[in-house]
DNA sequence: TATGAATGAGGGTTCATTCAT
DNA sequence: CATGAATGAACCCTCATTCAT
């Protein structure tokens, strides 16, 4: 059980099919000896570099984790924009995350998956991956709303704000057999469809965070 | 092979048994055997009366939704309210049946997986538990934005108002280790939590959707 | 996972295989595959009937002592006969058993095995198997030291006796390859040696208890 | 393939940490990945070293033998004393060595496993390890009868003996479950434990043997 | 109408060994 | 003189399915 040697090269084919491989299947599903074909790699690699299945699994969580906020758009906002254009210019690049392929939304994937069936990485998600985008919708929220970051008020406009984006990323599978026009052969979602939504769920969530800022609450129906 | 058989005790007991399994589970992972045991029948019993796995999965899904339709109580709405106590009705009724546990949301984990994992049953749910629930809120929304149910803009209003409360659906793993005090050892969402969130949302869209009526889109951005 | 079913012809035949298996290679070494092919049935079959690997091998100790008991020759001796008498009778037949080949032996080579590395099944050996016949040599003991059973000076007679029984069934291996002559073809013991051996034993131990009734204890040399 | 090297550190470590698990495990349960661990060796350095598995095993049997003969201390016994005090200092020897743990034992513990699955080191522990130590005895043994030491019944006696002995040894699991205070927690014997067991095994085969110069042998039981 | 028994394909993991450096 | 990397055979176990009754 050899530590992290990032010189193997099997060692990061094997990282990197498994990414792949968990993305489409989930961890249960993913066959070991699946990511060992795609890596090229002997069936028992998977022991000798990892230990197990699980310990692959966490690496590769850890390693997407990592490279996503190396790489994330929506991480990087510029601070002197008004709060309306930073709200808008993260949701179009968290949706652009969201709904293009490839690396970047395997994180994603794995993500979803583990709100359905956890493993320990969600653990790690709550931790590590959760928090930080959370953080500056927070930020931009209680910017708009003039209140702090953790105002319960603001933690519920985060939600509703998220929730408007991800709707897209999981229905995907949906959209592909309603509205197969919107969606590339390649799997993802046209950048001018994605600039649109963004339009949309930016117009919407600050409107919706106006009603914050005045109303006390609605009275009921049925 | 025998013919349909509703009157078969076994065949009941398996459905009611392998709705529960296949929600808790997802289709691949549930076991015939743990079907099988809880519905106090013989191993062999799924493959007799159903053919094999997938077309007793196809049956759950089927009769969910039958019974689902029966009971909605988010598809009874009184039509002399006002649209906003429509919406409102429809989002706490909506939410209730998402984060309460029981047969009552069995569906929803059974579609919420088949985004993820999709099946032949997702043609299934796209083509007749979808439509009545959006078809439902389009009407709301339409009369909110007096516009036609069909329209494009109304589309995007529905999903920011499903996506809403979908979110507290599909987190609820999240929530039970981050905010565990919200939620009931059963699993299930608080009443007054759940009232609280339904306030929120309806709130948040109604403002959202008078945005639509006035504006056309944003400009800007990174 | 079906409750006993002693009208399975395939879970006797698999026990009757393991049961042979096990005593030749002991618990870990013994192969599930061979035991599946010794008994001509399936390699799911062990896991249908028994669950698992030790779960067979705990059935087939249980079942090898029950056996044991109903026709296990040392433990039927004329009470009517002298002390001296009864230990040469458990002698005799005590090392008949033991260097005998044949179903009667695996249970002292699971024994054997379980000594040196134990699983679960050391407990039940310790609780049923050992006390019946330690109960029988400490009975003759006794009388012929006119000592409760239950004496410490009877139990360390007790071991120095089965010891000395033991110790030609242990050493069997080297016996095959030292004094060859000794043993048959199929691995027995000539019936003329053991015999012989009971023999030895009896008279040399017989003596030897004389000494527990007579003198305290050795002073001694370095 | 190197020849021959004594000096080579590592290959000292591997035998060190190879005769300790061999010990404990056995040649087929010992695993080459932990010897290498414990020699702070790589995974290879067996194969380097040794060749292979076997080999390495042959090698620790024979160096064990060796230095076991170097310090035995009950092979180095007192010719002036009585024959009586012999059989008693070597005695509460060898059962020193057998129950006691640490170094010393390993050459028994090997010797044990071989007789129940004899690898090629059997042989080699049928010429070199064993004919030392029943020299010792039988010499005693035929001082004490005045018998020489290759008589049959010398040999009889020489085997009671060694199995009064041994039974402690091979019985420690069991031991360890039934008469828990008996055994320190390094898992050896408390050395009044011993001595105690040494006077009476010696006791009882100095009657025993007085047997054999006095009476022809028994007549029977059932 | 139903079942106990049995099956075979395939899953993850283990481990002694080999190879290139 | 030694090692990190890699390998392949084999093992136990799982599970949907099938068969004979």
């Amino acid at each position: 059980m050899p530590s992290y040697q990032p010189g193997s090269d099997t060692r990061n084919r094997l990282m990197v099919a498994a990414a792949e491989v968990f993305a489409e299947q989930g961890f249960r599903h993913a066959r070991v000896s699946d990511i060992c074909e795609r890596a090229q790699a002997n069936i028992a690699a998977v022991n000798y570099h990892f230990g197990d299945k699980e310990n692959l699994y966490l690496a590769v969580v850890q390693k997407l984790d990592e490279e996503s906020k190396a790489d994330a758009p929506y991480m990087q906002i510029d601070p002197d924009a008004s709060a309306e254009q930073k709200l808008h210019t993260f949701v179009r690049q968290f949706l652009g995350v969201l709904l293009r392929t490839g690396p970047s939304t395997w994180l994603g994937k794995l993500m979803a998956r583990e709100m359905m069936e956890p493993t320990a990485a969600l653990d790690y998600m709550i931790e590590h991956v959760i928090p930080p985008v959370e953080g500056v919708v927070r930020g931009i929220v209680g910017e708009l709303l003039s209140l702090p970051p953790d105002s319960p008020i603001v933690q519920l406009c985060v939600s509703s704000i998220l929730s408007q984006c991800m709707i897209y990323f999981d229905t995907k599978e949906i959209a592909l057999r309603m509205r197969p026009e919107l969606i590339n052969p390649d799997r993802s979602y046209d950048p001018a469809t994605i600039a649109f939504l963004a339009g949309h769920i930016t117009q919407f969530s600050l409107h919706g965070m106006h009603a914050m800022a005045t109303v006390p609450g609605p009275e009921s129906g049925t």
